[in-house]
DNA sequence: CCGCTACAATTTGGCCCCGAACGATCAATT
DNA sequence: AATTGATCGTTCGGGGCCAAATTGTAGCGG
């Protein structure tokens, strides 16, 4: 476990890395637990309960917004899963490849796409969340039910300010300047 | 922000899906927050401070690893920045071809490479986390220094417990069964 | 010196991921 | 009926990502 001994300590290598330009500890630390911790998760819940039914963390979390909300019109599953349309295209593709979902258009509105459970895929869920759920628990298992209620919401506290202010935010720094293409993806046609 | 509003409401949900089933309500909150934030958090970095230098959060944290490590053997920096070896050899390369980084025969071990800034790669790093660590004050903002404190003192319980029972646990959820493959990557010869 | 085992980084295969471009559809005009 | 503008899902390009297979070096015992 390296990594985590070497985060505070590597706070006094920046230090001298930026010769006394005054660095913000407690919030560095705090962003480098959260991405450190949501992948040791991610790779667990993958190896372990996932693994069984060869499903990836986000075509659980596909299933699971399906399930929990019924029929859904694929840009609101996007969204609650936390992924770009684009994406939800390849993943909806291989769940329906494995017969997990099917497809419909909407019956009045042709550009919509439908998307929900079959009965091999309620099943499944049935089955699976029970799992992962003890899972949860037992990576939550260090903290209490309070450590983690404030937990939670002290990360719900950061998303609301990224989701709120970010956008806002990104754009006055940009403040004026053309917002830089990105190396990778499509090219624009011009 | 429908995703975040949803969080408590879909327990109900899952209640009822599964039908008097208990479900560990403050961890399961506290996982899919972590995961949340996480991917909130990647997502406003590379569309503000890393956008302009058309860098990845990873490609960054390998940058940020040798900065602060100085020059280090591939193993060590794909550890220290969470991510498989392989990876590290694709996004190194990437690093290299633009000048960022360099790479090293080891003196006396041959089969070691060693990875380190290139003058480039210093000024940029100099440069850019001043800016990164201002974007990690902006999204811990709703957040008192102390909650920011005991926030990244849970995560890092929970990694820890990841990372210390975490084989142990998955080997006894096979209980013996044999670990079943994955679906993707490349396939065993036999 | 010759296997042999251990361990290093790389290659490979299949998926995930984003965001720009695209084609189809809809709704509101005219 | 034709035009226009918004919005849907899909396609596409360039990476990221893991773990098994592969290739190559190290260092041992015989």
């Amino acid at each position: 476990m390296p990594g985590q001994r070497s985060i505070t300590e590597a706070e006094k290598l920046v230090q001298a890395r930026l010769g006394g330009v005054p660095v913000q500890h407690d919030q560095m630390a705090m962003v480098a637990n959260i991405y450190r911790a949501a992948s040791a998760v991610r790779q667990h819940f993958e190896n372990s309960v996932l693994r069984g039914s060869d499903l990836t963390w986000t075509a659980f979390v596909v299933l699971w917004v399906i399930w929990i909300w019924g029929e859904s019109e694929t840009r609101h599953v996007a969204e609650e899963a936390g992924i770009s349309k684009g994406t939800l295209t390849g993943v909806s593709r291989t769940l329906q490849s494995r017969g997990l979902i099917s497809r419909a258009g909407h019956p009045s509105d042709g550009r919509l796409v439908l998307l929900s459970l079959t009965e091999e895929g309620e099943a499944l869920m049935r089955r699976l969340f029970p799992e992962f759920n003890a899972e949860e628990a037992f990576v939550a298992a260090p903290l209490s039910a309070e450590e983690c209620r404030s937990t939670a919401d002290a990360l719900r506290r950061v998303v609301v300010q990224v989701e709120t202010h970010g956008e806002e935010r990104r754009r006055s720094l940009l403040a004026g300047a053309e917002p830089a293409p990105r190396r990778s993806g499509r090219r624009p046609k011009a």
